[in-house]
DNA sequence: AAAATACATAAGAATCGACTTATCTATTCC
DNA sequence: GGAATAGATAAGTCGATTCTTATGTATTTT
């Protein structure tokens, strides 16, 4: 859930994956696993990591679970890239802003 | 310099720390180094990621090298967030907008 | 020119991360 | 109830990362 933990889930090209697949909708374990030439406890270890990090939910529907994006999981990415101030200020400093409000 | 070694750089935290500190401005590698327990080649070592994954630049002043935040370097992160339309639909989308404006 | 300083590179040790197979639990289907 | 299905967890392997010490290369200082 820290920064740290999001920086790690993302640094692997197939969790990666697994969230840009999401960001369709929601999947299950199985639909996550097609195409990745890996076994399912490999998948179901990503996925762990990924809801670790808090950046993906799940949902229990019978015998599959249910995942999908955690819409607020990639807020501390965000504001971490607002600590730039200091070498890109003004466009980092209006993204903060921008956020801001939306939030509201 | 593509998204992967971005990630994977931000992934450390010594070498997050180390950004943070060039967002202060400019620094040499012992400047760098100061406060963390690890040695002058770990130090090193940690630059040449930094470097290889386009977050840094550097300038050569006599036997120092002065490092420093490299402005365009977080651009393909912003990037990689803004194809998350799907489940952060407005946010991004306005986001991905207001980048675009930035750049002109 | 010799010594000191700033940094990089090489090589190896230790730890971490991403996989595997085997197995477990829970649910659904027959 | 028994077999099949969806997924998680355990334990071990292997390669990648992150350190270390040793050494190399410029540059500056004396």
């Amino acid at each position: 859930m820290s920064e740290a933990d999001i920086f790690k889930a993302l640094a692997d090209p197939t969790r990666r994956q697994m969230l840009e697949r999401l960001s369709g909708g929601e999947r299950n374990a199985t639909e996550l696993r097609e195409g990745l030439a890996m076994s399912q406890p490999a998948v179901s270890q990503h996925i762990a990591v990924l809801r670790g990090a808090g950046l993906i939910e799940e949902e229990k529907s019978g015998r599959q679970m249910r995942y999908r994006i955690r819409p607020d999981g990639m807020a501390p990415v965000v504001d971490w890239l607002t600590r730039y101030r200091g070498f890109w200020p003004e466009r980092v400093e209006r993204l903060k802003t921008l956020l801001r409000e939306m939030d509201q």
